[in-house]
RNA sequence: GCAGAGGUAUCGAAGUGGUCAUAACGGGGCUGACUCGAAAUCAGUUUGUGCUAACGCACACGAGGGUUCGAAUCCCUCCCUCUGCGCCA
């Protein structure tokens, strides 16, 4: 959500945007909402007008009924009922205005870092850089669940019948690797300076509308039956609802947290979700960066965030690459966007495994997050997230890049604590 | 889950239908005076949002409705906190 005056005051620079997010058919919302906004004002002036009367003559009816000046209070107030009717359509034709307004604001897109690279969709994001080489050894690397299965270590017959497709038993080594990668990626970003934080996982339908729009709301977020609670579809909800209508004082930014979650995701309409394995699935697991800070800081948090998760990947001798989202396949709210993407030897491919945003103050401004300055003067703070690591699909790539020949997987030295010294899994059959 | 008490600015807290609402009183913060400096003392200052060229005006007393000329105050619904009892990892 971008700020209404700036709107007003640079309405060429907003459709200029538009069109560089291949979003034409919003650009006669741009005109429309000023002419809305102008109406909403010159209403409101009204209704302001008719309030500031109301209030003069009711306590002057105060001050008649003291003086037991009966008759001259019932003459004041039928001078209220004369512009009740008018009051009263005036806040009606206020609320619409405002709510026709604040849906057109919703849809107007957030402006884009001038670096995003200009593109239609997915199929133009543009490849940044590489880290480590994705080398394709010269045996077969199998299907995840294949791999898994050799160590006994997922049974998705069992998760079908007991919730259905989409769900999974991990179990054995691969269970202990799943927590294990967790355990290690939190420590990971400890050691980095960033608070570790476990928050609800689940959060009332008031939080959820601030973080997310209605579309986004309807295809990921599994509702309580009775209750006004939703299942968190990742950290970032309940992480960034924590600061819903605070203002911080400017001493105590910045904000560095990483909080782990479960995450529950409807993935309705999402393509991918019948597909066999973990890849795309309803429930899985994420350690998560967060950071609220100022300004003219979230530009440099930026690159110090997807680098984190880089040099994560990198300990546990994964390659991968860094993917900028391009202007079309960026999100509404989002200033930029890089997604790091972790290298597939059996598909000869790099897949996504973390996405990283800068909010700008879109976020702030809907959810009225605000710093305190020096000065006393209240002002929006800007917001960013990141992927520390998401699994089991992180395992993917795990088990895909550490495999050898045999069918061993290798512990990188990083992990093995995690993982009782280990240096190698050696498969069961 | 039941019963009782409560939710007012940065904190504590008064206000229970109008002349006590930017909000008493107290603490804290900030500015200044005194001081070599500090403490103490004294004086001033200290909510947010929207609209306005400005003066100002409006809105907000947990949230949302209602009654009223007028609501922090009365009524309804919901949320949260505390205390006790019950239940429970």
């Amino acid at each position: 959500m971008i700020d209404i005056r700036f709107l007003r005051e640079n309405p060429e620079a907003v459709k200029e945007n538009i069109r560089k997010k291949f979003q034409d058919s919003k650009l006669p919302l741009v005109d429309e909402v000023i002419a809305l906004d102008e109406e909403l004002r010159q209403n409101k002036k009204r209704a302001d007008d008719l309030r500031a009367n109301r209030n003069k003559i009711s306590k002057s009816i105060g001050a008649l009924m003291g003086q037991k000046k009966f008759a001259e209070a019932e003459e004041a107030k039928k001078l209220v009922a004369e512009q009740a009717a008018e009051l009263a359509a005036c806040e009606a034709k206020e609320a619409e205005l405002n709510e026709r307004v604040t849906n057109i604001m919703m849809v107007i897109p957030n402006i884009i870092d001038p670096s995003v690279p200009v593109g239609k969709d997915d199929s133009e994001n543009v490849e940044v850089e590489r880290f480590g080489d994705p080398v394709t050894p010269d045996y077969d690397i199998p299907y995840h669940t294949d791999i898994m299965e050799k160590f006994a270590g997922i049974d998705l017959d069992a998760a079908r019948r007991v919730a259905g497709n989409g769900f999974y038993y991990l179990m054995g080594d691969i269970a202990r690797l799943h927590s294990a990668v967790l355990s290690y990626a939190r420590d990971f970003m400890i050691e980095r300076g960033f608070t570790y934080c476990i928050p609800p996982y689940m959060i009332r339908a008031g939080v959820v509308t601030g973080v997310m729009s209605f579309a986004e709301m309807d295809a990921m977020m599994y509702k309580i039956e009775g209750e006004d609670l939703y299942l968190i579809g990742t950290s970032e909800h309940s992480m960034i609802g924590k600061f819903i209508d605070q203002i911080i004082p400017e001493a105590e930014l910045p904000y560095a947290l990483t909080s782990y979650s479960p995450c529950f995701r409807k993935e309705k309409g999402a393509h991918g979700i019948e597909e066999r394995g973990v890849y795309r699935i309803h429930q899985f697991e994420k350690q998560e960066m967060i950071v609220v800070c100022k300004p003219e800081d979230s530009v440099v948090w930026f690159d110090k965030l997807w680098k984190n998760t880089v040099d994560m990947f990198r300990t546990l001798d994964i390659p991968v690459r860094t993917l900028e989202c391009c202007s079309g396949d960026l999100a509404d709210l989002k200033v930029k966007s890089v997604d790091v993407e972790a290298w597939s030897p059996r598909q000869q491919k790099y897949f996504e495994v973390g996405s990283c945003s800068n909010l700008g103050d879109a976020q702030a401004r809907r959810l009225k997050i605000r710093i305190k300055g020096d000065d006393g003067k209240p002002y929006l703070a800007h917001t960013l997230n990141n992927t520390v690591v998401a699994p089991p699909r992180m395992l993917i790539a795990f088990l895909e890049n550490n495999l050898n020949s045999d069918g061993s997987v290798n512990i990188p030295v990083a992990l093995r604590s995690y993982m009782g010294g280990v240096e190698k899994l050696v498969p069961k059959s």
